[in-house]
DNA sequence: TATGTTTGATTTGCGCGCAAACTAAATATA
DNA sequence: TATATTTAGTTTGCGCGCAAATCAAACATA
């Protein structure tokens, strides 16, 4: 019985945890200049996309759970990129809404993301690969 | 021109990311077990590979911080896992070495990994793609 | 209509990740 | 040999991620 050893550069949770913690590392010069982090940004791109929407419909889109977003929107908020309010009809929902100055930060900030798809220099074989086996993992995970 | 809306399921870091966490969510029911968290049990994967390392060393391995890393290692000390020693080399320099105890995790925990493997049921070919892939982003990044 | 259960969101507590500032030891240079 | 620079590691501070406990509104059921 041979003593096997760990080869991390084999290992699929080692690659994605390391690869995701060195590209939202790589994001930060960036996002800093509009004082955003990268779950801010996600939320942000999420609001842009579509708009008012409750706590529980961000959770579904970002794939984090209500105690983060809670704590990321109030930090939105306190930078006036958003406002949080009740609903009026489910008085236990929020209803979060981009101000104009969150609203400005679309166009200000689109190109970070295509410099970072360049920076990162995949084919479009190679993203739509990981991609994929991202959403295989993720399907069997939830 | 258009309105172009963000598609979450087609960006590279947010599959990275929104993965990485699920699969870090997966492990934690098993890992709490042996009262460790994942990275943590990177630490001790690491060192049972190669022991009586320093944190330097670490750092190269696990891709994190040293700060980060001086962190984790007080509380796997606490835990009587390793022991943090001064090396006597370089008195700057600590020495990183499993106890017993620690040593006596390998075998108990070489099951996590491997229901781990099988529950997200990715073909080899997708294992070495994803895998790939990572490799590919993370040397453009450092 | 009263009571029990579910649901949307918040609070608390803990462990990361990492930038920035710092300390002390080692090394390089004058 | 004195001084400057580099290097290994720590501390501080902030923002996640998330489990667990909590709260109030909504819904279900008797």
């Amino acid at each position: 019985m041979t003593t096997q050893s760990f080869n991390f550069t084999k290992m699929v949770c080692f690659s994605l945890y390391s690869t995701s913690n060195a590209m939202i590392r790589e994001y930060r010069p960036q996002l800093d200049e509009f004082k955003l982090t990268y779950p801010q940004f996600l939320v942000m791109m999420s609001l842009w996309n579509k708009d008012s929407v409750s706590i529980k419909e961000l959770t579904k889109k970002i794939l984090l759970d209500a105690a983060t977003l809670t704590a990321i929107l109030k930090r939105l908020k306190n930078k006036k990129y958003i406002q949080i309010n009740l609903s009026h009809l489910d008085k236990r929902a929020k209803v979060i809404k981009l101000t104009k100055l969150g609203k400005s930060l679309r166009d200000k900030t689109s190109h970070i993301f295509e410099d970072m798809e360049c920076r990162i220099k995949l084919s479009s074989n190679e993203q739509k690969q990981l991609i994929s086996v991202c959403n295989n993992i993720l399907s069997r995970l939830t």
